[in-house]
DNA sequence: TTGAAAGCGCTAACAT
DNA sequence: ATGTTAGCGCTTTCAA
């Protein structure tokens, strides 16, 4: 039975309850000797200090609390959050904490688990992806003086919100390199259509695929909205004036994009002359009807880096880092 | 700032801070007008009741922890794992609690986190999956006390092991249905290898096959282990005396034996002739160069019932069910 | 170096 | 119906 408190090891050890707290703590002063004692009655007795006292004590948690989002797909049914969320914990448990995840369920009437974790301060630090910083987010966590990262880039403008995340410009620039290295000249970007602004990631892969095709002397040819090969062609001429060819690459910006593309063209032959690229591996890319061109990104890595600044930011430390950018690199 | 304390808001009442514990928990020996008073005074400065205490006071974690298996990827990177923890949430969020997700990282050294958790109380009940309940984690259990349901069928004979599966002998058994119904007589099941004991899924999805096989008159033909369609059909011919043809259909009984047959036949043009079956759904199926039939799990019931029946440990309600089993059914 | 005592914020007898 | 008081298990002054 773990029922033992810190008094009954006190008392075995006949002496003081703060005693044994010294030694729990660290404390240097205190005798060897007695330290050495109360040490082996708490390993005899498998003594393990009640935490939630502690935190009581201490006005901790020693908890890191993980927000993600369901209706992000992207972030959740892939490697992506796996990898990222093994960082994450390989840090958090390096520093004896836990982790709490939830979800941004809105509870009928209630609070939701996001608000309800914030007000309660049931953690010392969050961790959570941008798509869930809005502004109401924003102002909880604030006026809670609620220490917290982002995972990928803020779109939201306040100073001071530390973020991680991919390096989408350098991301897609490499993606494009390695298309022209295949030779391809004609290589389309398919970005997917803006509802209200332009996603933070895809306006830096836009960004990053603009450049290198412009260092090559190349046209960048972006298209928004599409619902066949033929609409991505089309798109071509008219913006570009050439006489309408198939592209030689499509770039596809998310993985949603690239099925919605296979959907459509589901044995149309051209498809096969074409090469795909897009971002993030995935791990059925290798039994798909088409082979796909991606950069990896390493996503243990980047879940590492954020925990380890909500860390520096939860202590306090003297200059935590500025907000951090993954490179990311090709595969072949 | 929250950091009201439940004598302030005593104080602001000029009542004492017993009577301010009463309407937090809902005590009925108060009256409507003081408690009125008292709930409008928290209302208007936001208190939020310090959980940390209150898990103190009533030595309560109000947080159920999840334990899941990296090494796992079936149960995580698909949608069997975020399915399953949508349906836990939900029960979980609707009884106040929290979530605390873990996996079962050894710590050099230390105690790997599932023991910390367990030993130092951190949550009041745990659910994982089958996987991970070894004989020595099953002790550490029962040693503390720490009430759990298991996610899976668990393996091991002990008594009393509640836990929420789904129904493998059913599954197998309508899926079987299903290509026969298709008009397929040689349906060959593809298990796998056993490194020691089976996996009791596995077994299960054999038993099933096997039944409905029996019932229609026809031979069952599982293979343990293959590297081509060609090992499969030997296998046949050699089992069954007859002339080694390619079997119509292939049970695979994990989405892993499934793509590693992918990976072997790419471009074997017999593929085509070949019905191919498996269990859960996978987003990515319908992309596949070959069309699979599976069986359909609910998921998200799999999570409720699952933490329904913690709960009902964890209450240590009069009479928890006992372990629960899942239908499925067959998509179209 | 060690002990005594107060306190973290809340609950729960026991009084009144 | 409300107040008083003693914990829950730990940390942390302040004394000794």
């Amino acid at each position: 039975m773990s029922k033992l408190t810190i008094q009954n090891i006190a008392d075995l050890a006949g002496v003081n309850k703060a005693t044994v707290s010294r030694v729990l703590n660290g404390n240097k002063n205190i005798s060897e000797k007695t330290r050495l004692k109360i040490e082996k009655i708490m390993k005899e007795h498998n003594y393990v200090p009640n935490s939630i006292a502690r935190g009581l004590a201490f006005n901790k948690t020693f908890t890191v609390g993980f927000c993600f989002d369901y209706t992000d797909k992207k972030a959740f049914a892939n490697p992506f959050f796996y990898k990222v969320l093994q960082g994450i914990e390989d840090v958090i448990y390096d520093n004896e904490y836990l982790l709490l995840m939830m979800s941004d369920h809105d509870k009928k009437g209630g609070k939701s688990t996001f608000e309800r974790i914030v007000v309660e301060h049931r953690v010392d630090g969050l961790l959570l992806p941008d798509t869930l910083l809005n502004q109401a987010n924003y102002e909880l966590l604030i006026e809670h003086e609620m220490p917290f990262v982002i995972i990928g880039e803020h779109s939201l403008q306040q100073e001071g919100i530390r973020w991680v995340d991919v390096d989408n410009v350098q991301a897609a620039g490499i993606l494009t390199e390695r298309l022209l290295a295949l030779g391809h000249r004609s290589i389309v970007m398919y970005a997917g259509a803006a509802d209200g602004r332009r996603d933070k990631f895809i306006a830096d892969r836009m960004e990053g695929y603009r450049a290198v095709m412009g260092q090559h002397g190349l046209e960048a040819h972006i298209v928004e909205q599409a619902d066949s090969l033929a609409t991505l062609r089309a798109f071509e001429g008219g913006e570009a004036g050439n006489n309408g060819h198939n592209p030689e690459a499509v770039i596809c910006c998310t993985h949603e994009l690239l099925f919605e593309m296979l959907d459509w063209e589901h044995g149309n032959p051209m498809l096969k002359e074409i090469s795909l690229a897009t971002f993030d591996d995935y791990p059925m890319f290798r039994h798909l009807k088409h082979p796909v061109h991606y950069v990896e990104i390493d996503l243990e890595m980047m879940g590492k880096q954020a925990a380890g600044l909500l860390f520096s930011l939860i202590n306090k430390e003297a200059n935590p880092a500025q907000s951090i950018r993954i490179p990311t690199s090709i595969v072949n």
